[in-house]
DNA sequence: CAGTGAGCGAGCTTCCGCTTGACTT
């Protein structure tokens, strides 16, 4: 029987720390907070914010096993995480365990290091009960947001619908960037380029000034014209790139995405992966920190494969707002192993986590830059202007033998740089071969990608590690946003080209600009959500926000402050806030637009948020006959219908004639347009247009559904009609009593089942446990 | 490679942070 207990929040990290422990220990995991404020009900006490906590169903049986095992043992040392959430994780267990709140031993580690364990047994600490009041603090509140202002939503807006503390300054973030996308006028200016003749190699060069018109651009060029130029100035400058620090959630996420295209949620999971094999430390952490462990084994590494003088020891500072450096920074286990086994996906995250890590503890990169400025030769006086080369020589690569970041903005704006091969002095003269004048714009600012709003969000000290994956799939979930792709447009722009010996030249080209792929763009929920919180509850939703709260929680956790004395300040001024939106009687729904008059019936034609999304409406509920509705169709936007496009709608349903004696109509549903014959509903293609099919086109897609219809049937039974082997999307399958279900891969010919051997498989698939199914 | 297809309202919806499960019709 072991003395000692020791809890820790994962169960990976309580294998490890077993083996370092020895025989007297026994480690358990948390699995994170054993817990919560209760689910489905407010749980906060409003007069004094008291809290009413539970332990949620699925936690029950672990709590089990933990009050067994802390019963049994001497001594239970607590050693959840070292942050707010950590300390409070341990009060829990205090609470809920029967230990003493003020005597039971309270322990921390930032890595999972033997020597780092072993010391911190030796200096036990107590609970923090000002930590733990932080986080209850930051609970609280995070509840009340939540839980006052989606009913709020739900009965200005739309039902199921949410805001929080987080969720709700994303989909701003998202809402803004797109407005600003919509409102950006390009300016255009003229760049010069040049190439210049220097013995038989050319040097590319830039003029170090832009032209704003065509006319100036012109005149430039003109001056140049049969111009001799000279080199001026040639010099050379050393600089030094450095690596960048070790990985933390979102960097890796950032990473992870442009280097190798996954998906936040993808990156961690395969995250999850690698730690629970042991092969990678904590994906889930703020901090830049390496253990002297991991500084010690990247320098033998760097030092043997590469050789001393690639090696630099760094620790990096943690910058980013909130962060509260529970763990490490997210590293390979064993530094030696350079590759792992396993799939595609892990070998390639481990690759990059690996380099990373190696790369940061790398010497800098020594460059040398040489700037090389031209000039005409009949220039007199010093004038600023002249044309730029410039070349970068990498003269010793250090870090960057082995990784470089990516970055968003990368190949948005191409520079001028090129490689000297000619020897180049000081007054040399050149002519030039070409000198081109061409029409640029100022750059567009970029939709969010997942990571690029992570890494917002991370600005803002919004979210946690934990969170940034489930809030991107939370604001999806509620429809606010949509990930998806823009389609770029042409632009025309002007060149001018003066060549040697010639006259200038001028050509009209195009190019394809705001082609973007993957980013999140506002629905209209979203942005009808989004802009009425921000003109009701801009203090909730302000960027800043989080910032301010979290002063609060710092002062709390300083025992400064008393808690719930400040979730009484707080909701002081919040609650009225909310009753007096919720009361105000406005005339129109939040997010409706009036398009006009429709001509049939001289009723008023609006769009707005309707129980199901985004709908027409013809009339209002006061008059005494009913309004109509139209749902707004795929590619229509509240904020840009016209009237024109929004009575269109109601064409529909259309009926277009008898067709072996039943009607055949047109309508729109959920998913998009259907053809409906016999109680048959054929999707109409979205090649074709509803609203001008007809009837034998009609009757085309009703055949054609009735023959893929009959391939789809594979052999059906005269024991039962209700048993039947069809062909579906995932192969042969099994329908019984309206069910479906999966013929094992152990069955090479379905057409060859007997009545008995299906019903066989459906008792067994019918047997194993099912998933809850997903809400929709 | 399936199948789904209403109605504008009588019940319910919702937060953020800690953790991993057991599931693939």
């Amino acid at each position: 029987m072991q003395k000692n207990l020791v809890i820790v929040e994962s169960p990976a990290k309580a294998k490890t720390l077993e083996k370092f422990l020895g025989e007297d220990y026994k480690v358990l995991s948390s699995y994170g907070h054993i817990r919560d404020l209760k689910k489905n009900e407010f749980s906060v006490d409003l007069n004094n914010f008291t809290p009413q906590y539970e332990i949620p169903e699925e936690k029950t049986a672990l709590v089990k096993t933990l009050k067994t095992a802390a019963n049994k043992a001497d001594t239970v040392w607590l050693a959840s995480d070292e942050d707010r959430e950590g300390e409070a994780i341990s009060w829990h267990l205090a609470q809920v365990l029967g230990l003493n709140v003020k005597q039971t031993k309270r322990i921390v580690f930032h890595e999972i290091t033997k020597d780092a364990i072993l010391d911190a047994i030796k200096k036990p600490r107590h609970i923090d009960i000002n930590l733990v009041n932080a986080q209850q603090a930051r609970r609280v509140l995070d509840r009340i947001v939540g839980f006052k202002l989606s009913p709020v939503l739900w009965r200005k807006v739309k039902p199921a619908l949410s805001a929080g503390r987080v969720q709700s300054v994303a989909v701003r973030l998202i809402v803004e960037r797109e407005r600003e996308v919509e409102n950006f006028k390009s300016e255009s200016s003229y760049k010069v380029t040049a190439v210049f003749l220097a013995d038989k190699a050319e040097l590319k060069a830039e003029f170090n000034q832009r032209f704003a018109t065509e006319e100036l651009a012109k005149a430039f060029l003109e001056k140049c014209k049969g111009q001799q130029f000279k080199i001026s100035d040639i010099s050379k400058k050393p600089m030094q790139r450095v690596p960048a620090p070790p990985f933390t959630t979102s960097t890796l996420q950032q990473e992870a995405a442009r280097k190798l295209g996954f998906s936040v949620a993808q990156t961690m999971s395969v995250a999850q992966r690698l730690y629970e094999a042991g092969i990678i430390t904590y994906m889930r952490t703020d901090s830049v920190n390496l253990s002297t462990l991991c500084l010690n084994a990247s320098k033998k590494e760097i030092v043997e494969t590469l050789g001393e003088k690639y090696s630099k020891r760094r620790q990096y500072q943690t910058r980013s707002k909130g962060a509260q450096e529970a763990h490490e920074a997210i590293r390979p286990t064993y530094m030696d192993q350079h590759e792992i086994q396993g799939t595609m996906q892990e070998r390639r995250l481990y690759e990059l986590i690996w380099k990373r890590t190696i790369a940061s503890q790398m010497a800098d990169a020594e460059i040398e830059k040489t700037i090389i400025t031209i000039v005409p030769t009949n220039s007199k006086e010093e004038t600023e202007n002249c044309f730029v080369a410039s070349a970068e020589v990498v003269t010793f690569d250090g870090f960057l033998r082995v990784y470089r970041e990516s970055f968003d903005d990368e190949n948005t704006e191409e520079q001028v740089s090129t490689t000297i091969d000619a020897q180049l002095t000081e007054g040399q003269l050149l002519n030039y071969k070409e000198i081109q004048a061409i029409e640029r714009f100022s750059q567009c600012p970029l939709r969010y990608t997942e990571a690029s709003l992570v890494k917002k969000l991370e600005e803002l000290g919004i979210g946690r590690p934990s969170t940034y994956a489930p809030t991107i799939s939370t604001i999806q979930q509620r429809e606010y946003v949509q990930k998806g792709d823009k389609k770029g447009e042409k632009r025309n722009y002007k060149q001018f080209t003066l060549k040697a010996g010639k006259d200038i030249k001028e050509s009209e080209k195009n190019e394809i600009v705001g082609n973007e792929k993957g980013k999140l763009l506002p629905t209209d929920i979203g942005t009808v959500v989004n802009d009425f919180l921000v003109n009701n509850f801009e203090n909730i939703v302000s960027y800043d926000f989080t910032a301010e709260v979290e002063k609060d929680f710092d002062e709390i956790a300083e025992g400064k402050e008393n808690w719930q004395e400040a979730m009484a300040d707080f909701y002081k001024k919040f609650e009225p806030q909310c009753e007096k939106v919720l009361h105000e009687r406005s005339e129109h729904k939040a997010g409706e637009r009036v398009l006009g008059i429709d001509p049939k019936s001289g009723k008023e034609v609006c769009v707005k948020i309707g129980r199901f999304g985004p709908v027409v409406q013809i009339g209002s509920a006061n008059d005494t006959e009913k309004p109509r509705f139209a749902q707004l169709s795929k590619g229509q936007s509240l904020q840009t219908i016209t009237l024109e496009d929004a009575l269109e709608l109601f064409k529909l349903p259309r009926e277009l004639g008898e067709y072996e004696g039943a009607t055949i109509s047109i309508g729109a549903g959920r998913f998009g347009p259907y053809v409906l014959h016999n109680k048959q509903y054929v999707s109409i293609p979205k090649e074709i247009d509803p609203l001008a099919i007809e009837y034998d086109e009609a009757v085309e897609l009703i055949k054609e559904r009735k023959k893929a219809e009959a391939e789809k049937h594979i052999k059906s039974f005269k024991e039962d009609a209700e048993l039947q082997i069809l062909n579906g999307r995932y192969g042969p399958y099994i329908v019984y009593k309206g069910s479906n279900y999966k013929i094992p891969r152990t069955v090479k010919e379905p057409k060859e089942l007997s009545y008995e051997q299906c019903l066989e498989i459906v008792e067994k698939e019918a047997s194993k446990p099912k998933l809850a199914r997903k809400k929709k």
